[in-house]
DNA sequence: CGCGTAGTTGATTGGATTCAACACGTGTGG
DNA sequence: CCACACGTGTTGAATCCAATCAACTACGCG
């Protein structure tokens, strides 16, 4: 539907509603602009040939993603959960950014944002044992999902869990269980998230 | 040992040889130049605190790593196998290149490049079945590794890709005799390899 | 020739996948 | 308001696959 460019504004102002499992860009678009996270959890997404889906990286308030690195998206994105985000047109990359400007500008830290995302994950299912891996999993999103009241949003289903980790649903489910009879996080909803002990989180956890 | 410019320059043109094991940079050091793979295979890695490592990338000729998006480096390098590379001045980014330049520039193909690497190896391990691992990974090595008389060098030790896979060296080694049984690649010596039937093994590894 | 490192192979054990059934919340229609 | 279906999340039980430990081989180097 048609917009007008005030409309428009103000909706990059207050931002775009979505809703779970809503595209935001497809591998392969020609890239126009960015998005940025309000709130919400964005996911980007790879679809193989066969239709496999993995979840590659997921992105919270304040990540940018669909940086123009290239022409084109590469990789597809979607909601995650319900979510709020902005456009950010691409020039909006442009103001006073030349390049090894590059060093610690706005735009090469989203940029370095983005990178770290999908690194992350390599690094947290490069684990052994999946205790390790969700231990890791959570001590990661602990770090990036907003709090109310002590206690963290924590909207992403079960199943992109799962996929972002290489595992099944059930294992994620028995594996989050083992958390809490350990006494080491508490979930009092589905989507609501405590960290009750936060180093043996990261001890379990292992690595960084 | 100090070196005039005069050799400095001309390593830069010749390339300079580095031994399997040899550190490139460290993460954490202050980046003042990149890096060009010309011969050979260089890693990034990630210690934990714990010392566990984990390979999290390989750069092959061609490649260039140590990009500056920040000051310091975000990885420590590593030579995988002999190689010879080049080191590039940081400012050499620079000619040019003013950001949203960033698209289709030299510089941002290598950044993008970088980014690859790191979201491939999420996209490798992310499968279920080793077997689908270790034929994705001959699949995309086989893609970056020189061609000598119809066989591709293939200089990286086991243990490396065991950790880049999240496995372990016997499982790599089983792995890939199981595609040997089955007449997909063959090593007509520990670091040759021959990869006879692409289609199948596209096939089994599944994704892209 | 002995030593050390990297690679390979075998046997056992443990842990994750799988399949199935069940629980829960939501939305729809009677 | 209840009945029902559907999607998502959870739990249980059997199977299978990969990790582990150990022994053995191959190779390079002093």
């Amino acid at each position: 539907m048609y917009q007008t460019p005030d409309i428009l504004a103000e909706r990059r102002a207050i931002g775009i509603p979505a809703r779970a499992h809503e595209t935001l860009f497809i591998k392969g678009e020609p890239s126009s602009c960015l998005f940025e996270v309000r709130r919400g959890v964005a996911r980007a997404v790879h679809y193989s040939a066969e239709g496999d889906r993995q979840v590659m990286a997921f992105f919270f308030p304040g990540d940018v993603l669909g940086l123009p690195l290239t022409r084109r998206h590469r990789y597809s994105a979607e909601a995650a959960s319900d979510m709020i985000f902005t456009r950010l047109p691409s020039r909006d990359c442009q103001p006073g950014n030349s390049f090894p400007a590059t060093r610690d500008t706005t735009v090469s830290r989203a940029i370095w944002q983005e990178e770290k995302s999908f690194m992350t994950r390599g690094l947290i299912i490069g684990r052994v044992g999946y205790l390790a891996r969700v231990a890791a999993f959570v001590n990661y999103v602990a770090k990036h999902l907003p709090m109310t009241d002590e206690t963290l949003e924590f909207p992403i289903p079960r199943g992109d869990i799962a996929s972002y980790l290489a595992t099944s649903p059930e294992t994620i489910c028995r594996t989050l269980r083992q958390l809490r009879e350990m006494q080491i996080i508490a979930m009092p909803r589905l989507d609501r998230l405590q960290v009750k002990d936060p180093s043996r989180l990261a001890q379990i956890a292992g690595g960084p």
